[in-house]
DNA sequence: TCAATACATAGATGAATATCTATATCACAA
DNA sequence: TTGTGATATAGATATTCATCTATGTATTGA
């Protein structure tokens, strides 16, 4: 993961609407048409906020006949929080905790 | 911590700049003038975004006679980094370690 | 007390971006 | 083939925000 990666990951997090997205399709496949309707934007602003989505690598995606659903990429962003812990926490508990955990010693 | 603060850490976070200088006062206490000296931004503009992340809970600020020293509040970013986890990434195993590590079983 | 230094704040400006309307594309059913 | 529904894209607009210059405030040394 470099640098861009990760600054793509905490732009697309830093949008109220998109939050609002990822909450929606967190452990579930949503067509957009049923993410429009739980929020008070348009569908072309859904569709943008997914695209958005999508480019940081957030969402998984499955194209179904004239539908199209999302579901949050939950290890995704569980590694991309990694990542932040690790770059801008490395002397923290928590973050050895991290690392530990990603680093396994025998 | 309320879904605001954890917006505004994402929000603090999503800027270059900002990135920047939180590298920059990792691990150590750094003068405003230290600050700009490293950035290719102007003082008001270094001081704007210090007060954004001051505002996020993510500097430490000492003052020392006319000047100012701020330095990265590691444990600050680990906690949102682990808030963020267990709200977008829940059922991960990292978020699972992270769980676990912040509720130790006996 | 005066000048200089360090930083913050105010206000203006330009760039990035969230949003909208209109329209294109694609799949499917009649 | 034609129409309809679902989504994406284009283009325009408005808002947010990063940046600048100018200035205020506080501290220190002469």
């Amino acid at each position: 993961m470099d640098e861009a990666e990760l600054t793509r990951f905490v732009k697309a997090l830093a949008d109220e609407t998109r939050q609002k997205i990822i909450e929606l399709c967190c452990c579930r496949w949503l067509s957009v048409s049923e993410i429009v309707a739980q929020l008070d934007v348009s569908q072309p602003t859904v569709s943008h906020h997914l695209a958005i989505l999508r480019q940081a690598g957030l969402v998984k995606v499955r194209e179904e006949g004239k539908q199209t659903f999302y579901t949050l990429n939950q290890e995704r962003v569980a590694v991309c929080c990694g990542q932040l812990m690790l770059k801008f926490a490395p002397q923290t508990s928590l973050g050895a905790t991290l690392r530990d955990s990603l680093n396994p010693r025998a």
